[in-house]
DNA sequence: TGAAATAATTAGTGATCGCTATATAATTCG
DNA sequence: CGAATTATATAGCGATCACTAATTATTTCA
């Protein structure tokens, strides 16, 4: 999962992701079945471990404004935690990748996860809660590259800050 | 260029780049030096190009308002144009690439911009203008990460527009 | 302990990568 | 027209890719 975060999925071959395991390619192929297999895995993973702050932010918040701003704060955290592998998987972990399977599998992920903010903001009686959901995304996309450009914690707080209360200050009720 | 900015640094080889300009890959060295040579001819040549909205903007906007809106809205046109090219050279050419020169290239042209985008915000008497022109960088990037996700010309318009007014409402003269 | 089943390792498949040495065709000049 | 020069095209370099057949080592039970 490290590895696959870290360089992409086309970054990354077979052989050094079985040494990583400790583990040799014909064994990976036995457990996981292909690259593809193995990737699938590490990415429903990621979205389970480090991507539960959005479902867990959406949770608990009580109103639009909190959600917002949480949800762009533990971004900004979560993609400058490790500087070793910046960004997000399921954001940035098959960008330009020649796999389209590898490339539709993040995607998928990516549609379920604006599926559910876009509900939940609905749910909250807001006006136009599509291109909310769509603005949010491209938002937390955003940070995922500028994180993975290598701009640092406090440059990428900074930012989030300043487009969540932009977004928040746009906010109203549906119609 | 359409190539590279189709697929990535990584994801065409020289053999195809060759047959799209109709020569043969040892013309392509005669005349480029290396595959990163005519990448690099690629990016600046898009920079001058399909970039050039973005200095024509601060050129042309006689305010911050003005300028963040025309910005976004020229942005989300152009990420779009092409449905075979979607989303910007300079943010998403050289994302995962493996050659670090690669990536250091487009890095290096985004800094100018971002540089650029900061200047005129601090000449038009604005605080924070760092972050601020960090948070426009940031949603460049989302939009360029969006479009080659497939996103729709319109909605991407309706969340830039989202994210433009969102930031120009929360714009403040400096201390 | 000895045979059967399982696991791990090595080595190699064809394909593609950036790049280039060699060979062929076209052009320029005496 | 023939020789020297330039530009083109073909073919192949070593390296790496995802993936696997064949071999060796290990373990499991009688």
């Amino acid at each position: 999962m490290t590895l696959f975060h870290e360089r992409g999925y086309d970054g990354v071959g077979v052989a050094e992701l079985a040494k990583e395991i400790g583990i040799n390619p014909p064994s990976l192929y036995a457990a996981f079945g292909s690259k593809l297999g193995l990737f699938e895995r590490a990415v429903e993973r990621y979205a389970d471990k480090d991507g539960g702050f959005i479902t867990d932010v959406l949770d608990r918040s009580r109103n639009p404004e909190e959600a917002i701003r949480e949800l762009f704060l533990q971004a900004a955290d979560s993609f400058a935690a490790d500087r070793r592998c910046p960004g997000c998987l399921v954001m940035d972990g098959a960008r330009n990748s020649t796999d389209p399977d590898a490339s539709a599998l993040t995607a998928t992920l990516r549609g379920k996860t604006r599926g559910a903010i876009a509900a939940w903001l609905a749910g909250q009686g807001l006006h136009d809660a599509g291109p909310l959901a769509d603005a949010l995304m491209i938002a937390l996309a955003g940070l995922s590259a500028a994180a993975r450009d290598g701009m640092p914690k406090d440059n990428l707080h900074a930012a989030a800050e300043v487009m969540s209360e932009g977004i928040i200050g746009r906010l109203e009720p549906a119609a």
